[in-house]
DNA sequence: ACCTGTCAAGTCTGG
DNA sequence: CCAGACTTGACAGGT
């Protein structure tokens, strides 16, 4: 079984590479009251940066072994803000976002986008969900731009439980049907660590016939003590046919009083259960480390692990488990 | 150079 | 009914 690591958006090791820079609104306003053409420059100049990091971290990752990496989901400031919607930032940057594309392909790296938890398909509020469809599509699109298929996939949540879960799930189906194909077709539903657990997701993954990522700390946050053997196979059948192997998302608590916040690091030993279970199912698996000190964090779990009994390590973020 | 309050967005809780 | 927490990196304005 091979074991691939991944880790969010940005780098600890390569320095001033941020993929996240933005304006406020506030200042791109300012601005634009000024000089609206200027203030249009601004947003272009950093949006641009923000690719050029991107590329950066991806050379990086290729020469780190690094074959799994989220995007940053503020990639293209204010890109959704309606002070920007004349602004075409698709064909204005399609040079640079075509050749993020080329590499990932070129490199067969897997790629997603973790839209924010504004973003609720199952709101009951029309303008949240036209605003979290316009969010979708904004993502879409760039991975479209990239040149990148439908296995380069959007995570997100079910969204939220509104006082009343069994209702809201199934307001999560119906609105379903209001998003378009070429979304659809891209999205993956993650348990969260709140409101709806690794079952709940993954009776609504199996309905819409979608991926499922199996978030390791939100399971432990939020479960109704289900065995994760029992769960697992289930969860690693909705990859089937995705030509990608599951996806699993691995933290750490920051403390025993903050359990559900994130740790600097990720505790080998909050992996390496999981991995065991995961080897009975003789499955290739992806696992995205979010931690607070990123890729540094990755590494360090990587080599931890390289040093339990049947893994071996093969380059700085790989594991074999035999 | 460094520090602190603030930031587009939604939801939930507690007052 | 409203303020603040949630969570996060980075801006923006101050020293």
């Amino acid at each position: 079984m091979k074991i691939r690591f991944g880790y969010v958006a940005m780098s600890v090791e390569l320095k001033n590479a941020s993929p996240s820079k933005t304006i406020t609104v506030k200042s791109y306003s300012r601005l634009a009251d000024r000089d609206p053409g200027a203030a249009l420059d601004k947003v272009r100049r950093v949006a641009s940066e923000n690719l050029d990091n991107t590329m950066r971290l991806l050379r990086h990752n290729k020469a780190s072994g690094v074959e799994v990496y989220r995007f940053s989901s503020k990639i293209m400031p204010l890109a959704t803000h309606p002070l920007l919607s004349e602004w075409d930032y698709i064909n204005d940057l399609s040079e640079k976002f075509l050749l993020i594309g080329n590499f990932v392909k070129k490199n067969n790296f897997r790629v997603t986008f973790h839209p924010d938890h504004y973003t609720l398909i199952n709101s009951p509020r029309e303008e949240v969900l036209r605003s979290s469809l316009i969010d979708l599509e904004h993502h879409c699109r760039i991975l479209e731009a990239m040149g990148l298929s439908s296995r380069a996939k959007l995570v997100t949540h079910v969204g939220g439980g509104y006082g009343d879960k069994t209702g809201s799930m199934e307001r999560f189906l119906i609105n379903w049907r209001l998003v378009p194909s070429n979304i659809t077709g891209r999205l993956s539903l993650e348990n969260d660590d709140k409101t709806f657990t690794a079952v709940e997701v993954l009776s609504i993954c199996k309905i819409l016939s979608i991926p499922m990522v199996f978030d390791i700390h939100h399971f432990n946050c939020n479960n109704e003590g289900e065995k994760i053997e029992i769960i697992l196979p289930l969860i690693f059948t909705t990859w089937e046919g995705s030509g990608l192997p599951p996806k699993v998302h691995i933290s750490s608590p920051r403390s025993k009083e903050d359990f559900r916040s994130h740790h600097d690091f990720v505790n080998a030993d909050d992996l390496y259960p999981f991995l065991k279970q995961a080897r009975e199912l003789n499955r290739d698996i992806d696992v995205m480390v979010e931690a607070k000190k990123k890729d540094l964090a990755m590494f360090k779990l990587v080599k931890e692990l390289a040093g339990y009994p049947m893994i071996t390590q093969k380059g700085n973020s790989t594991l074999l488990f035999n």
